[in-house]
RNA sequence: GUGCCUGUAGCUCAGCUGGAUAGAGCGUUGGACUCCGGAUCCAAAGGUCGGAGGUUCGAAUCCUCUCAGGCACGCCA
């Protein structure tokens, strides 16, 4: 079943206030329908009842109990009950809406609403490895842009590489300065290199920060490689490129993938930023501070404090981050008037990954970009700066696309005092005293993304040797890597955007409970249902199918206890894709996991309680595996939305 | 100082635009079918929803105040 509940409700919630309104002065958005706290109250609760009491003089349950009558003989609805103080809650017709939603398998509610969706995440910095902090902003994003397609948007993901930041210079400093290397050295470097800068970068932070001689140096560095002069050009792109790779490497394990890398090296030597200038001072977004501490910058009016101003163009004439970032965001919403060349930076499973580049190539990209609405994913502590930009659209005049800028925002991964021993870091005593500690590349401190995904492999695959030690070793290898990747991108999601995740080991270790695994587990059985079902009875999936010519689905005779549990199952599953809509306008993501969750949990128990394969009587056995096909497939969807992938066997 | 976020069970967190008896996982205790996989299921114990006012038929949810914690506010990115 594709979940029709969202037509299935409007189109009920138009017969009620057909058969209301000659009596009661209610309006379509009074009435919602609500789930109830127990199905013994009926399925659906309407509450307006409440809201009318005031304006009727009128008891809410006298209301209900009037009302009640009036809704007899609506399609889809078996009966009414009044409930509590006053709550008109409807009863379905089981059979007829299982047949009705069954009947339109394969059919969705959902449809596009935009042009084209471009979605901003991942933006690691190309100079050292990555680390759990960016996992979160990647499973954040690759899951919204999942949802997006699932509901049908056309979505491009970007993922901008800061390729000429002093990130990049300060790793180039310490191959040249402290370790004397040179681009061929670099070349020979074996093994992890992202892994290997993590390390040079905090040793490149603690020396500039005793040697303040060496910022002269660090200035030129940084002037040559905007110049394009070698060595130190070099060996920024070999770094940078080098480190790029290793990202995507890092998460491609997780199945995440994307559509373009604009570089900020690009958007210097195409001159974004000039024709940004250009246009912000013709419409007079930025003015010339003619007084002040910001004398002879040109800044920006702050619309929520006139008093201050952001300086968007230093008075040395360089442009500051939030002025390249507004050029950026222009661009995506292919307002720049100028745009990249791109070449092919990679190819995964058919699909072309490209790259920003200065000068044309052979052509062949796709039109990037240009889009209507765009979703920046990044950390909470940048909310300012988003604030800044998206001004930046509105004092442009671009209102539409400013409305259309939506900063995803979410908080940040940090390190409980505990992952900080298991790190074996050297806290200080003013450290040790705080419940938590930010991850920071500068110290060296935090936890690699691989090094993450290598411990949950290795776990895995201890248990799969631990319950089936015959298994052919690539087999338990693969099925290792889904596992470790499910637990991940579960513990990614599970939290809510604004909850600071204080990461612990064994939490984020955990493969039993509230976990991808726990997931994977329960789509595994039902495949193992599926594929036992085969062997014994000779039937596919594709068998089990209601019976035709819309005859009685529900068994006679069904116990009211397993009437009621396949029902509450049922209306779980068949709510997908409300609740894919909900995490979507939300940007809710833990939504869509809490979700799968309890489908998981509900089947779990229906699983325990209710034998299909060994149940003798034929009707009820199909009836059974009916409703276990809609919620394997549902399961599926969900667990694919999440990038979350079922094992064949766990 | 200003702005934003958070405070719910021993711990980690849910709680949809205010709706009925505040839920889950972990942990603790006690259980489970010669069963379709025990990475599972069932049960018990565990809560002044930080505090005080207010709005409402109804508040964990909205408003005000207050306490506590976090983050941001640069001619860094």
């Amino acid at each position: 079943m594709g979940s029709q509940m969202i037509t299935f409700k409007d189109r009920l919630k138009a017969a009620v206030l057909e058969r209301l309104k000659p009596a009661f002065p209610v309006a379509l958005e009074d009435l919602d329908l609500a789930p109830t706290p127990d199905p013994k109250m009926g399925d659906l609760a309407l509450t307006f009842p409440f809201q009318l009491a005031k304006k009727l003089k009128k008891a809410p349950r006298a209301i209900a109990q009037e009302a009640a009558p009036l809704l007899a003989g609506i399609p889809g609805v078996a009966g009414t009950v009044v409930a509590g103080a006053g709550f008109l809650n409807l009863r379905l017709d089981r059979s007829a809406v299982l047949a009705e939603t069954l009947r339109l398998a394969g059919r969705t509610d959902l449809a596009a609403e935009e042009g084209k969706i471009v979605i901003e995440h991942t933006n690691i910095n190309p100079n050292k490895a990555a680390h759990i902090g960016h996992l979160r902003n990647a499973c954040l994003g690759d899951t919204l842009a999942r949802c997006l397609r699932y509901k049908g948007e056309p979505v491009e993901v970007q993922n901008y590489i800061d390729d000429t930041g002093v990130q990049v210079v300060d790793v180039v400093f310490g191959f040249m300065e402290l370790e004397k290397r040179s681009l061929e050295d670099l070349e020979r470097l074996p093994g992890r290199f992202d892994y290997y800068c993590w390390d040079l970068y905090a040793r490149v932070s603690a020396y500039l920060a005793g040697h303040p001689e060496a910022q002269a140096r660090k200035s030129e560095i940084t002037k040559r490689i905007e110049h394009g002069q070698d060595p130190e050009y070099g060996l920024s792109r070999y770094v940078s490129r080098r480190i790029v790779r290793a990202h995507l490497a890092t998460m491609a394990r997780l199945g995440i993938g994307y559509d373009v890398l604009p570089c900020e090296s690009t958007i210097l030597h195409l001159k974004f930023w000039d024709r940004a200038f250009e246009l912000l001072k013709e419409r007079r977004a930025i003015y010339l501070a003619a007084e002040g501490d910001n004398k002879g910058c040109w800044v920006m009016r702050l619309e929520e404090d006139e008093e201050r101003e952001k300086v968007i163009v230093r008075s040395d004439g360089t442009v500051t981050y939030v002025g390249k970032d507004i050029a950026y965001q222009l661009w995506k919403f292919g307002l720049l008037g100028r745009d990249f060349f791109y070449e092919p930076f990679s190819v995964e499973n058919g699909r072309t990954l490209w790259i920003s580049t200065a000068a044309p190539s052979n052509g062949g990209a796709p039109a990037f970009g240009r889009a209507t609405k765009v979703y920046n994913v990044i950390d909470t502590r940048q909310a300012y700066l988003q604030k800044v930009v998206v001004q930046g659209l509105r004092a442009l005049k671009y209102e539409a696309q400013a409305a259309q800028s939506v900063h995803f925002s979410y908080e940040m991964v940090a390190l409980s005092p505990k992952s900080l021993d298991e790190l074996g870091y050297a806290a200080t005593d003013e450290e040790k005293e705080r419940s938590f500690l930010e991850v920071s590349g500068r110290k060296g401190l935090g936890v690699k993304a691989d090094d993450l995904l290598d411990r949950l492999e290795a776990k895995a695959l201890a248990e799969i040797e631990k319950r089936d030690p015959d298994r052919p070793d690539a087999d338990r290898r693969r099925t290792a890597r889904d596992i470790a990747t499910g637990a991940l991108r579960y513990f990614m999601l599970k939290y809510a955007r604004n909850s600071l995740i204080v990461f612990d080991f064994e939490e984020a270790l955990s493969f039993e409970g509230e976990t991808g695994p726990y997931l994977q587990y329960t789509a595994v059985r039902l495949a193992g249902i599926f594929r036992k079902l085969k062997e014994r009875f000779g039937l596919g999936e594709a068998d089990i199918r209601p019976p035709a010519g819309g005859a009685l689905l529900i068994p006679p005779g069904l116990a009211e206890a397993e009437a009621a549990d396949s029902w509450d199952l049922i209306l779980t599953a068949a709510s997908l894709e409300e609740e894919v809509l909900r995490s979507i306008a939300a940007l809710e993501l833990s939504h869509l996991a809490k979700f799968a969750f309890l489908l998981c949990q509900k089947l779990n128990g229906y699983y325990h309680k209710y034998p299909v394969l060994a149940e003798q009587d034929a009707g009820l056995r199909s009836f059974r595996l009916l409703v276990l096909k809609t919620v394997k497939d549902q399961l599926i969807t969900a667990l694919g939305l999440m990038g979350i992938q079922p094992p064949e066997r766990m």
